[in-house]
DNA sequence: AAAAATTTTTAGATTTACCTAAAAATTAAA
DNA sequence: TTTAATTTTTAGGTAAATCTAAAAATTTTT
């Protein structure tokens, strides 16, 4: 049994290594807010457990049950987030750091019956595969929509960035999941992204087209 | 802000205070199933916070703002526990140590809208009543089953005693909450009740009479 | 490949909530 | 009302997770 803070920890090194193989100790103390120092005591900690390999200066990486325990925290994380927008009514910009406490709750018939309760969903508000009870999930095909060329069309599945700021500007633009989509142009002086929706036109940043993911129904 | 723990101990306190005025550091102790020399210890953190009154060997009393504190808990407790048996399926005496996880989420719009969604419930499984968001509810009228006299009639509406072999027991004997009651014999060799249900006669012992508890229609 | 910059670790402290053992205060009993 | 029993507090310490400052290792740059 892990404690909230080593839960924690599992969860970021697992979100971490899906980027780069090793994940490094700067990496997750900036998303652990604290210091170096401490994510090396704690990696020690986490290593005599076996929930993870550390070599030092090496940076870490999950073992098979460190990443079974952060796949479990991931699927609490993301059933609890189904709940709040399904059956309270929270829109999905407002949903993360109340999941954050959620998804540390200890009981396996609690999230087997939530599961249940929500008719077993496949994906979270934003878009994010939930593990099984099992742990396994598919692995989601997303393209970003800044790698779209003009003409591609494709449906809004995900999003790559949680911030509330962010996703409020989405609901506000109408770029919701679901939302089928269509490149009408990229902009030669900053390359921002023209995209038609069913009734109306809108231009977004680079920097917000690189955090929207797309299940793409082939080239035009 | 309180932390998780000082939540449990003002908890704690809140309930020991239904039954006497100053709470005493052992009773506090057993309760949090710790030492009375960390009992002491946290008193003196919660009494330079304000949330309560302590005066040394003497022992506590809740201010007007560790009540509040308190009884925002308590709200929350019941709440999830309503959440757990209605939408969930959890039996009455299997949502205790879940619900005394979620309590400590730290959310009043989470709180809130849970109480919506639950259709603002009065009471909780074992018949406790619910603080509204103002932390205000009826004190209730409930007569221990064990005051009863043989030919009073009634109806169980609340336990005082959450134990998951308590709750089973009455279960398995079918006293259950809303369930109409008859006092048909006390015996007299041990003091235990003859309680006469609309399909059935059961007998249960002194020690059980003591923590059912009783809304009264009145003598027969 | 040496120097500079960055990353990571060690060493030594701090805070929270807890502990044991012993002292002090209160309450109950003789 | 003195003694005994109980309750409570104090004193000094521990473990978890953090910190700062300085040392060590690695990586990058020149």
């Amino acid at each position: 049994m892990q404690s909230y803070t080593e839960e924690n920890y599992l969860k970021i090194i697992y979100h971490l290594a899906e980027k780069t193989t090793n994940v490094q100790t700067n990496a997750i103390a900036e998303q652990m807010q604290t210091k170096p120092a401490s994510v090396t005591d704690m990696i020690k900690k986490l290593a005599d457990k076996g929930l993870v390999d550390y070599i030092k200066y090496q940076g870490v990486t999950l073992t098979e049950t460190g990443k079974n325990a952060a796949i479990d925290i991931v699927r609490k994380h993301r059933l609890w987030e189904v709940f709040l927008v399904d059956k309270l009514n929270f829109k999905w910009d407002e949903v993360h750091d109340v999941a954050e406490e959620l998804e540390h709750i200890k009981s396996t018939e609690l999230i087997e019956r939530l599961d249940e309760f929500l008719g077993f969903p496949k994906a979270d508000p934003h878009g994010d595969p939930i593990p099984d009870k099992n742990g396994r999930f598919a692995k989601t095909q997303f393209i970003k929509l800044i790698e779209l060329k003009v003409g591609d069309t494709g449906t809004i599945t995900g999003v790559s960035q949680h911030s509330s700021a962010f996703l409020k500007h989405l609901e506000k633009l109408g770029l919701t999941l679901g939302i089928p989509i269509k490149i009408s142009d990229i902009t030669d002086f900053d390359g921002s992204v023209e995209i038609q929706l069913a009734d109306k036109q809108v231009n977004i940043s680079r920097e917000v087209a690189k955090h929207i993911l797309i299940s793409s129904n082939g080239k035009n």
